[in-house]
DNA sequence: CGGACATTTGACAAGCTTCAAGAGAAGTGG
DNA sequence: CCACTTCTCTTGAAGCTTGTCAAATGTCCG
């Protein structure tokens, strides 16, 4: 089996020429609104894959949109173990809740290479100020991130590990398919079994056995580095998930 | 053992003599906004304990911040299973989310009798308008939510029977101790041991034994609906809990 | 007193973790 | 180009944690 060689992810354009606001997914802004968020952005970023965004202990106060990749929010125990708190995929805004959550701290990590927009630190309260409706988007963008953790909680705490694998498989493929990331019914899928387990409170060979049981059962198939469903209708009804209307979301 | 008859609450006054206030855990509000707020809160509301607050399967948009007692947040699965996502102690806003995210629905329950204050829904856009400090207020608030939940996330996920009980405790011990709501070593504690088992994401036979036996070492007692944390410093080695500085917290 | 509900305990079963080790694929350097 | 290392995936076996079932005790309330 060949495995295709990563291929170098593009610096983000202008915002307004963003891909991420060709594909549907996000909700429209202003010509007014958009030349400030523009103004906002600092510069743009490039990060290998594996490369620590945020750092757990020393958290930088730093504030980015990522433009393409993958990312994931994560917590560790003193002994090291780790849990994987939510996905980021492209078009979420990083580093909020470290801004203003009191000490609750996490890690960011890339898990593909990624580009990012990165935000003036300081620039926040001036959105606000400025343009009371970007900071309403900033809120819903904080409330639906919230959406996401309570999942994964409620995965975690109540859903036994087939139950999780598949919640895990049908949640990240409808949210790589909102933004147009899916071909032919499967998707790009850089993570490995390590991160799975981590995000699903699993230990790594349970994890193993769990994937490779739901692959003999016809319900999926992970290979050459892509996701493919194979009986979305199954995973639906083992993991008891239901998706939402897809509704635009803002981007920043 | 006579357990004390639960104390009515008390329907909340004008915001300038808010009890919440006066406890030193929040932020203090300038004139012009505590106005504002006064005005943007619709009424006053009192449900009793067990009462649904907002039901899972059909949201109706309110917010609400917690005046006085104990509610909680959950998701269930269609097969029953529950997962209390976090408490809601006084001064927590409730129903941000619903009002944002899409779709990610949850449910709210009081514990105890609680009493509310219930805020215009349309105002909230006019909130972040007039007041973009209220704005940057209630994303702060959304972001510390989210902070809770990540605990909460990090401890089904990787944490045992033993250090899930531990970091309950000493959780809820801790918030309840900002707001001033602990008198010589202990705290009213109405939660029961299904409550905290549908947080921790344990059986509840499991989660009786696992108190029982921290109770045996000596590590806590609850009694006459009240906790009593006997050995803090076990409590939080077990758990692997580090409280950060007590930060004030903005008040809606 | 009788009924509803929360707590407690024991016995047993099952799910998940840990330990150990092998196979496959990819990267490195001589 | 090949030996060597590293990483990920895979599998089996054994043991421990946690869940399930069942039933007793205790407490509160009408």
């Amino acid at each position: 089996m060949r495995i295709p060689q990563p291929i170098a992810v593009a610096s983000p354009p202008p915002c307004a020429a963003c891909r991420l606001r060709k594909t549907g997914a996000f909700t429209a802004v202003a010509g007014e609104e958009l030349a400030f968020i523009e103004s906002f952005r600092r510069n743009t970023l490039m990060r290998p894959a594996g490369s620590v965004l945020i750092h757990e202990q020393k958290p930088n106060g730093k504030l980015f949109t990522l433009y393409e990749g993958w990312a994931f929010r994560y917590k560790t125990l003193s002994d090291g173990r780790r849990q994987i708190l939510n996905f980021l995929l492209p078009g979420d805004l990083i580093g909020l809740q470290q801004k203003f959550s009191d000490g609750a701290m996490h890690g960011i990590e890339a898990v593909t290479d990624v580009s990012l927009c990165v935000f003036s630190h300081e620039g926040l309260w001036e959105l606000f100020r400025r343009f009371p409706s970007l900071g309403y988007d900033i809120t819903w963008l904080a409330a639906r991130e919230e959406g996401l953790v309570d999942e994964n909680l409620l995965t975690t705490g109540r859903r036994n590990a087939a139950e999780r694998v598949a919640m895990l498989l049908m949640h990240l493929y409808r949210r790589l398919e909102r933004l147009r990331l899916a071909h032919e019914g499967s998707v790009a899928f850089p993570i490995n079994q390590q991160h799975i387990a981590d995000t699903l409170g699993l230990s790594l060979v349970h994890t193993n056995k769990t994937l490779r049981r739901l692959h003999q059962m016809g319900l999926h198939d992970i290979s050459n580095g892509r996701l493919r469903l194979l009986n979305t209708r199954a995973l639906e009804r083992l993991a008891d998930y239901y998706d939402a209307p897809p509704r635009k979301v803002p981007l920043l």
